[in-house]
DNA sequence: GTAGGTGCAAACCTTTTGCAGCATG
DNA sequence: CATGCTGCAAAAGGTTTGCACCTAC
């Protein structure tokens, strides 16, 4: 999906769901859509504060809120108290490896993992609403640069 | 393992990697280990306070920052910004089940789980730490309270 | 004796909230 | 024109840190 077919389709919804369409929240919404993967809410205020320098974090907070709520934005636990977002239109859904060095992070799927979650759940009478799986380690290009360093 | 021993355990360990054994890790380790499963620092904190009103808060996180590194205790996201933290020693790996509703912890099992996990891991050159699978959704106790009030 | 550990309070960081004014539907 | 949204600043919640004193080894 492109990314303003994507836009669209999260305009429609929130309209749909009874929200207002502001400048601030198409802002926000343009621009997490457009920013690489995985960002904070810190990073995001700042890319949306080159457009706009008056927008304040609350908006960029509570917006993500509504995000998240609706299902279009995903947010992850760093470990350190924080959280990273991602947008999740048109992705389809993955885990996370987290590299403990460099921060990267990076996707992989599974889906017998998937369904063996699925079932685990089952088992126990548990419905399941959302999931995270992920692995904290290191990753290749750290691994290769603390080989060469040694 | 009998919780003795699991704090003998302990304190060979630390001391063997050069942390003293103090009065207040002492009793930081044996109220962990005597606690239930899953209980956040503050909580901690309050029960070491039973024993010991003058223990700092500084000091609980210290201890359990120390605890944790040395693979005795492991932190979990709670999803909200905090952590809940549980004594390893003694018992298997298991991941968690969060009930969105009443915050209840179910623990679970499943070999082919890992296995898959490892796998994916190995596909990426990607050194695996630790890892973290989390379900939130609802437990049967808050479906079944939940099904009845309507 | 000397690292390392402790307690206290202040600092930090991320996120939330109260409130008065503003803009959307 | 009513309600929902925004910006600001202050508060909140969890965790970390600077510093002077203390204590285990």
């Amino acid at each position: 999906m492109k990314p303003d077919q994507e836009l669209q389709v999260i305009e429609r919804h929130l309209r749909g769901s009874g929200f207002r369409w502001t400048n601030q929240r198409s802002l926000i919404v343009k621009t997490a859509l457009g920013s690489h993967e995985h960002f904070t809410a810190e990073q995001l205020l700042d890319l949306c504060r080159v457009l706009d320098p008056k927008v304040s974090r609350a908006t960029v907070y509570r917006t993500l809120a509504v995000l998240e709520e609706a299902g279009f934005v995903e947010g992850l636990d760093t470990g350190d108290g924080g959280r990273r977002f991602e947008h999740v239109l048109g992705h389809e859904h993955h885990d996370h490896m987290v590299c403990t060095r460099c921060t990267a992070i990076v996707e992989f799927r599974d889906d017998e993992l998937e369904r063996r979650q699925e079932a685990a759940a089952r088992r126990q009478g548990f419905k399941i609403e959302r999931h995270s799986l992920r692995l904290y380690g290191i990753c290749k290009a750290c691994q290769v640069r603390e080989g060469a360093s040694r």
